[in-house]
RNA sequence: GGACCGGUAGCUCAGCUGGAUAGAGCAUCCGCCUUCUAAGCGGACGGUCGUGAGUUCGAAUCUCACCCGGUUCACCA
């Protein structure tokens, strides 16, 4: 049966896609091919470009592969839409065509199913992993600013999306040819360490900490949150701690670099699970020494202010209201050492972008943060961008530690894994590796839900939702391609590069998706969404799904071998897909 | 109050630099395991695309105003 709408190709393939890529030469342009022969038809009224801008997919299959509309010709000709779209046909040469016909206003355009797929399929197989692989980053450098989590304080659900949309981004930036840094930027200084070493000083022990390190220190944290409300004392005993490690006092450091790195520890332990991993955890702490220069450089270029006792940027140019540098009391604040962090990774790695992984809220922040940096004549500035995300609230409210509305990353994770390894004892218990697998599926559907969904939008959080294996899940493509390797398995026949022709209406929209990856990779890098890889990947799965439903592949006749080369690519393809999100593609589920 | 983000099916969301009858998933109901793993496939049900104007041959998509929800706006990060 012949899918009956092949609608959301139309997202993948539409015109502003193409629009934005002429710098990067596409391979299997089809839609260039199509502007051409309009153009040659209609003996050059028209530019080449104006017509290709205007040529885009219809909503179903059965009004073609492209369409053009050729309202922009009634204005000129004076004719009916309808007419001029008759006409145009009979001018066109329909050779490369399966057909070209007119229908209303439009013209349609059905590609030869053989040629196409043979293009296709025979791309990607010889590409393989490297399908879709693109050079317009020209290998710079990137830092990503991502993931982030404070010193001795759990992570939450909140950092999974830093985590897990830098990550990705990061697989599409090196996919597109870029460097991409991952950068830690682990909140590891601020006046919660004062605190943290006087809590620990009155009730903590080292064994406690050495047994379950988080857990314990934010007890303390905790702890002393409670205790400084009836014994304000407390709270100048912290003070005069994080006064003796800013003045880097034995016992003050030694303490705080031990709390760091078991923190740390238990993080990397989150991280493996997660299969992330990072190139630097240069924290906050690791600028200390670094903000002096910038305090120095904003006034040398007279762009400090004193104003009500302390020392801003004023940023009424740029709408912005002004950047706190320096507190009443002299102490530099968050965005201070931010911008100290920004000159050193444009000196480190001399980047041809900086992306910060942070946040909805602080979008403001990061305004401030370019803006002074642009006062300070940095140029570069341009090149920073702030990746905004929404929030996740549970019941609808902020995630808070301090309130006890959290939600532990690593509880959801293992969560996620014994669910997957129920489905898997009742669905195929004679797996091999079933723990591996398991693992990989129910990681696999957590970091997927995370990342399906614009960046932008805000969810509440849902364990039943963030776990779940069925419809448009992680899961769902994973077990798509476990199936398409099972068949290759059981096929008893090696799938030879050439003559890949494939007439198979069914598999129709599944060839479609393939050849539209490149282009995919490409938009979804240069709007930062991995959500579009994602999408991608449902809808490719999909219409796999639909066309084994519907097509025998293992019949001994003339196109099994292009049946399975069909069945190889959507493999690599999907997996691709899965890998650049950060989830694994295992062959058996 | 200013700035920003969001408002599309009961729920979660696609579609948004304008184009042909507005699409998925979940939920509910009904079919399909003697044929390549049913974590699958098919079907039914379900929509004044927040509201009102405007631009246009054509608006969920662009403009403006308004309504609702969220975030943020000087000494936290």
């Amino acid at each position: 049966m012949v899918p009956r709408v092949n609608s959301s190709l139309t997202m993948f393939i539409c015109k502003r896609l193409f629009l934005n890529l002429q710098m990067e030469e596409l391979k299997m342009d089809y839609k260039k091919q199509i502007a051409q022969s309009i153009v040659k038809a209609l003996d050059d009224k028209l530019e080449e470009q104006a017509v290709y801008e205007k040529i885009e997919v219809p909503k179903t299959v059965n009004l073609g592969d492209y369409a053009f509309p050729i309202f922009i010709l009634a204005k000129t000709l004076h004719k009916a839409p309808q007419m001029i779209a008759k006409d145009l046909v009979d001018q066109i040469n329909q050779t490369n065509y399966e057909k070209v016909e007119a229908a209303g206003p439009y013209v349609n355009f059905f590609l030869d199913k053989n040629t196409f797929s043979d293009e296709v399929l025979q791309t990607v197989l010889t590409q393989n992993s490297h399908y879709g692989d693109a050079t317009v980053g020209n290998n710079g450098k990137v830092p990503i600013d991502m993931s982030s989590p404070n010193i001795a304080k759990p992570i939450s659900m909140g950092h999974l999306r830093s985590t897990v949309i830098g990550n990705s981004l990061a697989n599409l930036l090196t996919k597109t040819g870029y460097q991409p840094v991952k950068i830690n930027h682990l909140g590891d200084w601020g006046t919660q360490f004062g605190k943290l070493i006087e809590a620990y000083k009155l009730w903590g022990s080292e064994e406690e900490v050495k047994a379950d390190p988080i857990n314990k220190l934010l007890e303390y944290y905790v702890r002393f949150h409670k205790e400084d409300k009836d014994h304000p004392e407390l709270d100048d005993e912290a003070r005069k701690w994080f006064k003796k490690l800013e003045d880097g006092d034995d016992e003050a450091i030694q303490l705080w670099q031990w709390f760091r790195s078991v923190s740390l520890q238990s993080f990397k332990r989150i991280y493996d699970k997660l299969g992330i991993t990072f190139d630097s955890y240069k924290g906050e702490a690791f600028y200390n020494d670094k903000m002096d220069e910038v305090v120095q450089i904003l006034e040398d270029k007279k762009l400090l202010k004193e104003s009500q006792g302390a020392e801003i940027v004023d940023l009424d140019k740029y709408n912005l209201n002004p950047a706190l540098i320096k507190k009443t009391d002299g102490a530099t604040l968050y965005i201070t050492r931010d911008l100290a962090a920004a000159i050193y990774r444009k000196r480190t790695y001399d980047f041809v972008q900086s992306l910060y992984v942070v946040g909805a809220e602080q979008i403001n922040h990061f305004k401030q943060l370019k803006a002074v940096l642009k006062e300070m004549g940095f140029d570069w500035s341009d090149d920073i961008h702030h990746i905004p995300f929404g929030l996740i609230t549970l019941n609808g409210k902020k995630l808070s530690t301090r309130s006890g509305r959290v939600v532990l990353l690593d509880k959801v994770l293992d969560d996620a894994i014994d669910l997957a390894k129920q489905q898997i004892q009742s669905k195929n218990p004679d797996l091999k590796n079933a723990d591996q697998v398991a693992h990989e599926v129910g990681v696999g559907a957590v970091i997927f839900h995370d990342l399906k969904n614009e960046r932008m939008n805000s969810f509440d959080f849902d364990l039943n939702e963030v776990v779940r294996f069925e419809g448009e899940t992680g899961p769902y493509v994973q077990y798509t391609r476990a199936r398409a390797e099972s068949i290759l398995r059981k096929a008893d026949h090696k799938v030879t590069v050439a003559d890949l022709k494939l007439s198979d209406p069914n598999a129709w929209e599944t060839l479609k998706f393939l050849q539209a990856f490149p282009e995919t990779v490409l938009r979804a890098v240069r709007e930062y969404e991995p959500s579009i890889i994602a999408k991608y990947a449902l809808h490719l799965a999909k219409s796999f799904n639909q066309y084994y439903a519907n097509s025998k592949v293992l019949v001994k006749d003339d196109q099994l071998n292009s049946r399975l080369a069909l069945v190889q690519s959507v493999s690599i393809v999907l997996e691709i897909a899965l890998n650049l999100l950060g989830v694994q593609a295992p062959s058996e589920m």
